[in-house]
DNA sequence: GTAGTGTGTCACCCGCGGCTGAGATATATG
DNA sequence: CATATATCTCAGCCGCGGGTGACACACTAC
């Protein structure tokens, strides 16, 4: 017990947990070396699976599982190209890509 | 083997495996409940082991490893203050905050 | 000195998530 | 139709990282 609490500062042992889900979530998603690859290769445009792969060092099929997870994020969508329907074309949103920047933002920014 | 390879898209095997080493770092940083959790709590100024331990639900042992972390990582920095020599206050490192973020632009914002 | 509180360190356990392999589906070609 | 390529799905395995427990260390009060 201190002998003067007056000078000593108050613990605060009520404060809220923060309210981190949302955010949370968008670094979970990004904190995957093969997540985060895709992301970054899509930046210069769409690209199919096989091509994602191939850069990446990895199968197709494991490409394809991230892709399903940034997909349900909706931070990727999927489409098949006229000329070539046999591949499927993924492409950032970036709309949603920059929603995920400003969740991350709450845990970085400064309140000011 | 296509039958008409001038239509159809050109399929780049050879794309070069992105960079993401640093963003990475950082999205690994934040990817867990209690860090994101410190991180939110000391937007309001600093505080100490017990309390965010508290505000965490969690031991202290536990949060003092994050902290370690986070430390590590130069995101908090640790300091005894004068009245309150046994706790250890934590603060962020506002300027390494930022500079995380930008490593996580860097996967999120558009190139253009 | 001893006792008590707050924090740090580390080995260990265990659950979660990434990778794999097998199979299914879709599209194209012969 | 059969065959080939590209992608998707999912159960199972396994390694990695978070939580725990025991202990050491730092500081205060007595």
């Amino acid at each position: 017990m201190p002998a003067d609490s007056s000078t000593l500062p108050e613990i605060r042992l009520d404060l809220a947990p923060p309210d981190i889900e949302t955010p949370l979530a968008a670094a979970l998603l990004l904190a995957d070396r093969n997540r985060a690859g895709i992301l970054a290769i899509l930046r210069d445009g769409p690209h199919c699976v096989c091509e994602l792969a191939a850069a990446l060092d990895e199968r197709s099929n494991n490409v394809s599982n991230h892709l399903a997870r940034l997909r349900d994020a909706g931070l990727v969508r999927a489409s098949r190209m006229a000329l070539d329907t046999r591949r499927v074309y993924y492409e950032r949103d970036e709309a949603a890509c920059t929603a995920a920047l400003a969740q991350l933002r709450t845990l970085l920014e400064p309140t000011r």
